[in-house]
DNA sequence: CGGAACATTGATTGTGGTCAACTGCTGTGG
DNA sequence: CCACAGCAGTTGACCACAATCAATGTTCCG
């Protein structure tokens, strides 16, 4: 894996300026960054603190179960502001990298009063939480009625949302087909759903037998057939009746 | 069910200033309560608004299956802001009332300004959605990988978390022992938790048989080991091992 | 190459969904 | 008052299916 050297200093990845693209004036980017330090995490390391703006890579929250399952209970991509802070007393639950990470970590002392100085980054703020919970929303429907199949179908569809996950040029191509760069590994991709790693490869078995996906590589699948795994995700796979 | 005469005007409930509690200034409470208008709705209807202030009673969130599976993605109990919107086209799922409710029901386009306007009201805005984001998260902790009598104790434990859940008088006598008023049916709790009306039946039963709950009324159950219950919450049952 | 990490495949079994029948309760109306 | 309908919840029998465990395969490094 690259970037073994964690706390190296590096040249600056492309994707690095995903927070410019965050709308808010210059003056409010400015009064952020002075409260926040630019990090870089290695899969597997735990996030530094609470809050922060993630701009490169994915990382997911860890739910606690006493025993050792294994779980992704929320997932962040590239672009997405994270604040776990809760007033609740235990704080279960860790955020982890899920790849290698760029994270601008924030002061929790000092943010909350630069999100109240500046409308724009409050606005911003509510938005971006109010989306995540929105997102959330749909991955508990997904867990708690569907098949390993549809759940598989729909975090696809899912992953499918975020620009850096999607290969370009065969996209255009191929009409309603599009390729697929899986940022993360089946472990956890298996813990997202709610599934073990076994069933993950056997469902993608079933689903490239039935010629709606094809997988290239490893972590590049094809998306042969959008509507059909849309139809999935949205229950198009029920269990078979007893009879 | 009492309440039948949903628009009629009828006697304020004593919880109905639920609102009055939210921490913030007089003016602020104003300008809010301008661009709203307080509804009442009985158990099934859908929310009018994707943003509101509920006064009262409890609210679940139903995700889309194209099947009718039923299912609860998200609960909101007395007390909280509730704010559905999001900026992704399709604006699936809906809320609907699970018990009688009340509803400040805040018009979406001018509330915003509103949140604008008042720091106190973004702040609080922010820690109810980052606090809500944070149950769910928890939430999708336990279907992502619990066993349903897991889910179950989970889900007691949380609907503990709200008073008007819990039944005084019996709760101190008692030493640990807390009764607990389950404000939904044995069939919303089963979509919440992601398991069918049948399997919570038999769970009720079985943590009965154990001691760890006592069923006294078809709503009202009293924990009576909160600490063995809090254990299975945390993972304690996992499923049995092949051999 | 060798080795570790990640992923897949196969055989087996526990278990929660499914269906069906039943109980208990409440309100209605004759 | 009983009869009845309707709904919520429970119980039992059955079995499809995903978790388990084990072994093998694949990829990616040094």
């Amino acid at each position: 894996m690259m970037w073994t050297n964690g706390t190296q200093a590096r040249a600056v990845h492309p994707s690095a300026d995903a927070f410019a693209l965050l709308e808010m004036s210059d003056e409010t980017r400015d009064d952020m960054l002075a409260h926040s330090s630019p990090v870089q995490l290695e899969r597997g390391q735990a996030l530094p603190s609470l809050a922060g703006f993630l701009s490169d890579g994915v990382v997911g929250v860890a739910g606690a179960a006493s025993d050792g399952r294994p779980l992704v209970c929320a997932l962040f991509h590239t672009g997405d502001l994270i604040d776990l802070r809760r007033r609740a007393r235990r704080p279960q639950g860790e955020a982890r990298a899920l790849t290698a990470v760029e994270l601008i970590a924030f002061d929790v002392e000092a943010i909350d009063a630069v999100i109240g100085a500046h409308q724009d980054l409050a606005a911003l703020w509510i938005e971006q939480i109010r989306d995540q919970f929105a997102t959330l929303r749909d991955h508990c429907a997904d867990l708690s009625c569907k098949t390993p199949i549809e759940r598989l179908a729909s975090a696809l569809l899912e992953l499918r949302r975020w620009p850096e996950n999607v290969v370009a040029g065969a996209a255009k191509a191929q009409g309603r087909a599009v390729t697929l760069r899986l940022p993360i590994l089946r472990n956890d991709l298996a813990g997202y759903i709610g599934v073990k790693p076994e069933t993950v490869s056997r469902v993608f078995r079933k689903l490239e037998e039935e010629k709606l996906i094809e997988i290239q590589r490893r972590n590049v699948i094809c998306l042969k057939d959008i509507a059909a795994i849309r139809r999935i995700a949205n229950g198009g796979r029920p269990r078979a009746p007893t009879r």
